[in-house]
Order: structure tokens, then sequence, then C-alpha cells
RNA sequence: GUCUCAGUAGCUCAGCUGGAUAGAGCAACGCCCUUCUAAGGCGUCGGUCGGGGGUUCGAAUCCCUCCUGGGACGCCA
């Protein structure tokens, strides 16, 4: 428990004690007592609502209530210096300033894991994102799933999850004989020769130019294999290329997957099988029209689906089911999938059957990433990969930039609808919001290399100095840290980090414009001071390292 | 048609497990650099929280309904 943490803890304690001596309710039916942070700061650092939870319980108007409590409240060995009622029946409370210092020690002692916390308890979450087909380029969509996913992560992992971060290889579909064929084209277009593309061909520059390197490779040499073996090849050859361009192109966004797991693998091990057997025996498998069918129905979905098609070959569902049955094996308690707004119907059938082979149908949460509209010279273009004309994951971090890439998808919340007008990104780059963040924490780092140069050297021993207000708002922000990574965790909310950001960042931009820090003819102050931008600084780059982004040092 | 996500300031969006006067950034308009980074600060302007009902001491938040927009409804993946 950090500082701010135990000085929460504190005040509840003795509130929760205050509402059992005033008989306002007994001790098991005490609601949980909730601090929040009011507003506007004339309503004291804290405030709770308790006393209005406890109309129903104690059969009291609220304010009689809050009374009651403050009577039999002992704030002896408490922070608090004072509680006011307010409103309808708001207790609001003021913390004696000393203790708000605390948060200062607090940071200053855990460094880079300060906002760490146990909240999650351990609990074992897989995270599967982005998961694009290893058949082009990723794309505008992949990137905001990308950035949302990983911020996810990493708030979880900072939250005191173990999580695990995954991503799907579709190595076995339909989408692979298309690739082949593509290539196909694209080779013998290479060579000189016109061929037209298959309707479902992939039309990205991408194959074009693994195309143009197999020619500059092995020349026409491909043409002398039979059709089967010049197809096998291309698909393999396709697959590879392509998984290596995700894989850079993922770590080069700064995402890194503890695990790749090929589709293919449950068809080589023998998982579908398994699972089929397990929904059969089950109950949840019939036979109808010359198919397998998943009776889905059962737990809720639209309609039956099919697991194996009249020519015998399986749908996309049946390895996926695979695949979910054997992420639940590997002993996880909670998988989370982010998915593309286009595959939300998919969701019923999928947690049917989560259920239907016999788990919790809530063991699995799918997060579902909107769509992003990308606008250029004030039109919508298309996403699409086929159309060959799509904006890519690349483009865009080389127009925009990759803080701000990173930065622009996690501050919003994953399933609003989002505009991406990239001349705009790109124009407005300076304006980006991630700058005023950067901004800060160059900003500090200029003091302290001056701090430095002129002898200053920080201290935590005259915290008490700290008591002007632009002080106090930065140390109450700061200590809101931990438990703001933490609600972004539960919540599966990795944007509130990036509002959190903006709010640090704001309270010391304005501390900063009010007060000087390095002043030589008041050395404590200036020591206390250092050691306040100090906590701010490492507070600011802890946040943005959660969201995948940097924390320059000069700008 | 069914399902689903959304509709909050001129624009882009937070706020949604019910709480005090609905917030931020951008845009617009004023101020503030002989002082640690002006990519900053301070202030002004700007909202029937899509419409209408309901629940509640209290609703942007929960329920119902309607409107508008995105998406999905395949023995594709």
């Amino acid at each position: 428990m950090n500082a701010v943490e135990q000085v929460q803890h504190v005040v509840k304690t003795a509130i929760q004690q205050a509402v059992i001596k005033a008989k306002l309710a007994e001790t098991g039916d005490v609601p949980s007592i909730h601090l929040e942070t009011p507003r506007d700061k004339v309503n004291g650092d804290y405030a709770t609502n308790i006393a209005m939870q406890l109309t129903k319980i104690a059969k009291m108007p609220p304010r009689a209530i809050a009374e009651a409590i403050l009577e039999n409240l002992d704030t002896a060995n408490t922070p608090i210096e004072k509680i006011e009622i307010a409103g309808p029946g708001f207790m609001n409370i003021t913390l004696r300033k000393d203790y708000l210092a605390d948060v200062i020690k607090a940071v200053i002692e855990q460094g880079a894991d300060y906002g760490r916390s146990k909240a999650g308890a351990d609990e074992k979450i897989q995270v599967e994102f982005v998961s694009a087909n290893p058949t082009g380029d990723l794309h505008l969509g992949h990137a905001r799933g990308a950035s949302v996913g990983d911020s996810l992560c990493n708030v979880l992992d900072f939250a005191g999850y173990q999580v695990s971060r995954e991503y799907y290889i579709n190595d076995a579909g339909n989408q692979m004989n298309n690739l082949a064929l593509s290539l196909e084209v694209r080779y013998n277009e290479a060579l000189g020769k016109a061929m037209e593309m298959p309707e479902d061909g992939y039309r990205g520059q991408d194959i074009i130019d693994i195309a143009n390197a197999l020619v500059a490779e092995h020349g026409d040499a491909l043409l002398a294999k039979t059709e089967k073996e010049r197809f096998d090849f291309l698909r393999a050859h396709g697959l590879k290329i392509e998984l290596a361009k995700l894989q850079q192109d993922l770590a080069d966004f700064r995402v890194n997957f503890d695990s790749w797991y090929s589709e293919t693998s449950l068809y080589e091990g023998g998982k579908i099988e398994v699972a089929l057997d397990k929904l059969k025996a089950n109950g949840h498998v019939f036979d109808e029209d010359g198919a397998t069918w998943f009776r889905s129905t059962t737990f809720g979905d639209d309609k039956d689906r099919v697991l194996i098609k009249n020519d015998g070959s399986f749908t996309y569902l049946t390895p996926d089911i695979a695949y979910h049955e054997d992420k639940i094996s590997r002993g996880y308690d909670q998988l989370i999938n982010i998915w593309g707004a286009d595959h939300h119907g998919y969701i019923p059938r999928m947690k049917a059957a989560i259920q239907a082979l016999g788990y919790d149908r809530d063991t699995l949460e799918v997060m579902i990433i909107q769509m992003v509209q990308l606008y250029k010279d004030g039109e919508k273009m298309k996403m699409s990969k086929r159309t060959g004309k799509a904006v890519t994951m690349r483009e865009l971090v080389e127009e925009v930039g990759l803080d701000a890439v990173r930065y622009f998808f996690a501050m919003r919340s994953g399933d609003s609808h989002m505009d991406f007008d990239l001349d705009l990104a790109v124009s407005q780059s300076n304006e980006n919001p991630v700058y005023y963040a950067q901004y800060a924490h160059a900003r500090i780092s200029s003091i302290l290399r001056q701090a430095e140069e002129q002898g200053f050297v920080a201290s935590t021993e005259n915290l008490n100095l700290l008591e002007s207000e632009k002080e106090i708002d930065v140390l109450k922000k700061m200590g809101d840290f931990p438990q703001v990574v933490a609600d972004a965790a539960k919540n599966r909310s990795p944007h509130r980090v990036t509002t959190y950001i903006q709010e640090l960042a704001a309270t010391f931009h304005s501390f900063y414009n009010a007060e000087k820090v390095l002043d030589p003819s008041n050395e404590d102050m200036t020591r206390a001071r250092i050691a306040l931008i100090t906590a701010v600084r490492t507070t600011i780059a802890n946040a943005l390292r959660l969201i995948g982004v940097s924390a320059p040092e000069k700008m």
C-alpha cells in the first residue's frame, strides 16, 4: 500500500467506525465507502456520499446521517483536518497538508514502479489482439487495435494482473490460397505476362513487392515447377514474408507479443478434433444438409452454426473454438479478445462455444474497436487491403510520428467511432496533445539539469513548505495515479490514462507558471520543489510508458 | 427487418458501476516571455448532454420508446 492508499484507507476506516458507533448500520451492512475528489476544491480533498447511501438502511435524511457520523467520528491518528457537511449530504474532507506531501516520498522511493498496485491480485489474463491475416499490410484499424491492446496490457500489468499478449495467426484458411494466387498473378506480371487477378485477390503493394523480389531472386525459374508445386511454394513463401513484416511493423510500433499462435498448429496438433469431440460429448452438435452443426442457439446465438461444411472442410469457427479451448487449458482466468467492429456479430457464437465447452461464458471478454474512418484531401478513404490504396500503419507512423499515433489512438475509448483526418493529423502534429505531456516532462528535465549545474539537490526534509495552491494541486493529482491505473485496468479503459496525463501535465504547467523552482535565496524551498518536480517527472514518464509513448528529456 | 456501437460546446472527444454549478483539447477573442523550455500560463466566448416518457431525494449516466449515423447479419475469414 502506498502513501496515498494508506491515507485513504485510514480515512475510510475512521468513517466506517463512526457509522457503526452511531448505530446507523450493522458492521456487515456498511456500504463500501467511496472517496472521490471533488471537482471544485473548495469542497475539500475528498468527498464521500456515504450519508446518502445510508438513507435506505438508516431510514434517516442524509444530512441527519452525516451529522450523526460527524458526532461519532474520531479524527485522532488520522490525516483528517476537518470534515464539513455540504449540499444534499456530502461529507467534504480536508486533509492536513503534510500528509499530501508524503506522496513525493512514495514516488521517489518507488521510481519507475510508482503507480503499480496489486489491485489485480495476480489474476491471469490473456489478451489477444491485432491478429490480422498475414496477407497484407497492417492498416489504420490494426494500428488502433494495437495501440489500445498494448496499452491495456501495460495497464493490466501495472495494476497487478498477470498479463500475456498473444497474436493469432490465421495461416490456415482460404485467405492463404488467395495469397498464393495473388502472388502467382503478380509474379507473372513481373515477368511481363498479363494475368487476371481473382476477385478475392489481394491487390496491395506488398504483394507486388514480394513478387518483384521473387523475380529478382529466381527469375522465371518458378514457372518450371508444376502448378501445384508453385502454388505451395508461393503460399509458404508469402506467409513467411508477410508474417515477418507484421512482426517487424508491430515491434516498430512498440508492441511486443509474448506468443504468436498458429492456426495451422491446431490442425497439426489434433486440437480441432479434441474440441469437436468435447462439443459432441456435451451434446451440442448435430448433422443436417450434409454438414455438421453447432447448436449455438442453445446459448443465445441467433442461429446455429456450421462446423464442418458439406465438402468436409472446417468453417473458420471450428479451429477458433479449438483455439479458445486451448487458451483456457493454458490456465488463464480471463480471456480478452480485441476485435474490429466488423466482427462483433461473431461474439454470440464464440461465447456460446465457450459455454458449450463447459466454461463460464464470461471467461471470454470481447472488446470491440470501432472503425477508423480515414479522410484525406477532404474525402473518405476506403481502408480495404484489397483496393491497394489503403494507408498502412507504417505510412501513418512515418507521416504523423510514432508517439503521436500511439497517443492519438490510446486517448480514445475503443468503442467510439473515430474520424482520422490525415491532413489534419500531419499539419497539426505540433498541436497534438501528446506534446503537451511530453513538453511537461522535457521542461522538468531542463530544470533538473540546471539544478544540478547550480548545485541544488532534492530534499524531502522540508516538504511542508509545499503549501501553495498550485503545489497542493500537483500533489493531489500525483497521488491519484495508482488508483487511475487500477480503475483503467478494471474497466478495460486504457484511455483513462491519457486523460490523467493531460490533467497531471496541466497542474504542472500551471505550477510552473506560478512558482519558480530554482531560487538561490531560499534553498530549503528550492530543494523541496526539486523533489516535487522530480516526482512529477517520474509520474508522467510512468504514465506515458503505459501507453507506449516516449518521455523526452529535451524538445 | 434483427442485432450491435455511437449521438455531449463550432470541430475532435472525455465524463456513463446515478451525486454538488456537465469537462478537456482544438478553433475564436483578449492578456502574460529583461525571470528555470511561450510546444506554456491566465481569462472570455461557447451546451434544451439526439427527441420524448419513466425510475429516484437526485439522471449525461439506469429502464422504455422514437429519430439519426457506423457496423454485422455466409457451409467467407
